[in-house]
DNA sequence: CATGAATGAGCGTTCATTCAT
DNA sequence: CATGAATGAACGCTCATTCAT
């Protein structure tokens, strides 16, 4: 009954927050339960990007996945456990989807196809995106799903080995890619840009940009700056 | 909406207007004014940063001014027009600093040193930049506020013109440069990096290597891979 | 601004204890807060005795004191400082009244006069006294409030001494006295008699048998039982 | 109020009448459910003693005692119908002891013994008693279980009679005898007081000693001191 | 009968905002 | 102007109870 994650709480400590761990209480295991645990996710991400975490409180996740503030509960110990979910839920898509497109190509093919679908991600959802970013710096996530954005990272590093960067460096760039990749995607969704065709090469070029220029870095026997 | 009296209203205005009359938007001029203001922000800022947004509100940033909180809604009409000062003293100060750098050289070397000054500016206080980006996003701002963010693009503008991007691509390339940028800056401040100078190169690998390939797109007949 | 008191508390944890010190937030000190906070104990009381705990929120509390619950949360920090400061009003009162009466007599008499009073204050309030005691035994008091408790009793550890018992016994049958006393006011209390005259004398047969006793069994020299 | 068809409510009647029919009040009688209302109400008793009231919920009951919620509820009409059960069970056991203690001696020896078993109950689970002491007076109980505190009563009457009590103030005696009792033993529960032995004296010494005051103010022309 | 998901009134508490002093 | 007591809508969350399976 006491799987206590090792993880201490950094900080502020979620207001009502029990010694319970805050997975969900329930497994979803019947097919109602799913339907109805499905119903909060999606009610809890419209609210966020429909009218903002203002407007997100349990009580108006729950009358709009149609059931009873009693139920949102029985499923998850706290309104943090209901982001969190959210969370997990939009990060295991975007894995799965870019796990899918990096398997079907090699090195910078390969990346070139992780945009196009970083791109689409967000540009579908841009207002959960940024925050849902939000949100996750604030939580003390599992280590399992803190694990998980590291997951999208080791695709890249896998990507930048193919394309020959030394496995020393390929880490930092990686990240580096992907803040990249975020803070461009983000910004359009802001703007609220549609246009993924013109998106895609700009992205593209400030990733590939920045590969060239760290290869030049670090190899010498090269050229002007 | 506001009780007041419609008689003296030709004056020194205390309050910040709620209604958009576009007269004297300047806030007030008197020295005990200022220093309240000051005080206001500052404990705003060092709440945000120190304690987080949960421990954002109107009574804990007057008690850390010193200030009661009836004197806080004497200058500032709402809550998030403390948010929306704070955003635009910040925004300020970063122009100002970036304006400064720009003035002492050209093009490039002009974008390397904003670049350093953006770096400096975030790893300083991390926290605060992204929250303040985050409500940024969710606030409606003033219009000449609004054209802040404008004007630090406009000083990018200006370096991509010294550097020979045409005019009509270098609004657009500003724009994605801050977004790069940003995204860099933000994600090495949530890491805890304080190193600016293992971060700046690479901002300045991501920056210049997006507007080396963005020239090559544009400009055909001139490749080396 | 943080008279943090040194009192660590003891063990269950008022479910939504913060850090902070249960004690009253503002001190009562002008006449309109002595008002406030005297309305909010007298509400607190009422409800108590006449609903019973059940009934017994802070919600119902505040509005039959005539304020709003923001305002209750201004003196109280939580719900059971609220029970705290009626336990502690109810115990200065009773306590008061005791050293009155004590301190017009000596030796049996005085002990006399506060089995008196005792049986007053207790069949006046019958089931406020008995609520608040529970509530006393569910809830970590203060230091010198948990003394408060403890003087009543040494003004009966004086009148024994002043009988001719032992400093050595005084005090359990200090305790045991009260204990004896409470017992029966209670019940009657409970049974709703309110013949202050009946009960006395039996009050006074029991408290000074068990004395009489006592000193058979501990002072040898004396027949069988 | 209860939806029960009219048909088959001859016979033997599972759920507690909640309209007070009174022909058949006794419990469940097949084995199965013996079984599961003692779980029950051994559930609710560790649950009230080991965790307090406020841990004290029909499903921590349920859960504990390894039975569903609404199997809880086809024994128990309500939550106080729980807790009336558990003080009667409670009750009877400690009348039980007392029956059988009071049955092999008479007068003072019998009364003797009766608190001996009465102080023995209390030590054993001290919170139990008291708390339970507390709801009975906040529950409307059954009327021959109000009666069944009144066959307690009437042990001591019977105890009294043969000490020669005249029969018009052995009632109010035996109250008296109980409330004296009930009152010393709680606060040695509450004070978590383990030693028997060291208790039952100074509780016959109460006793005891009232009992032998209340006969010199009854029968005058008989006194020493 | 047993089950346990579902319900929703109601709890304790917060905090942006007002206004009498 | 400054103050801070007062307000009350709204929040996160619980739990006694019901009822479809």
């Amino acid at each position: 009954m006491s799987h206590r994650s090792p993880s201490l709480l950094a900080f502020p400590m979620p207001k009502h927050a029990r010694d319970a761990s805050s997975q969900p209480r329930k497994k979803p295991l019947q097919a109602r339960s799913i339907v109805t645990v499905t119903a909060i996710l999606d009610a809890a991400a419209h609210i966020l990007e429909s009218a903002g975490p203002s407007a997100y409180s349990t009580n108006a996740v729950a009358e709009r996945a149609g059931v009873s503030i009693g139920s949102l509960y029985q499923y998850f110990p706290t309104k943090d456990a209901v982001t969190r979910a959210l969370i997990e839920r939009e990060s295991r898509a975007l894995f799965a989807d870019l796990s899918h497109a990096v398997s079907k190509a090699h090195g910078a093919e390969a990346l070139r196809a992780m945009i196009a679908v970083a791109v689409h991600h967000q540009l579908r959802r841009p207002l959960l995106g940024r925050i849902l970013d939000f949100e996750e710096a604030r939580l003390p996530m599992h280590h399992d799903m803190a694990a998980a954005g590291n997951d999208a990272r080791d695709l890249i590093v896998r990507c930048l080995g193919e394309m020959g960067v030394e496995s020393g460096d390929a880490v930092q760039q990686a990240g580096d890619v992907m803040s990249i990749a975020r803070g461009m995607v983000d910004r359009a969704g802001q703007r609220s840009e549609i246009d993924e065709a013109a998106l895609r090469p700009r992205v593209e070029a400030a990733v590939f940009g920045y590969l060239r220029e760290m290869s030049r870095i670090r190899s010498p026997g090269d050229e002007r700056n």
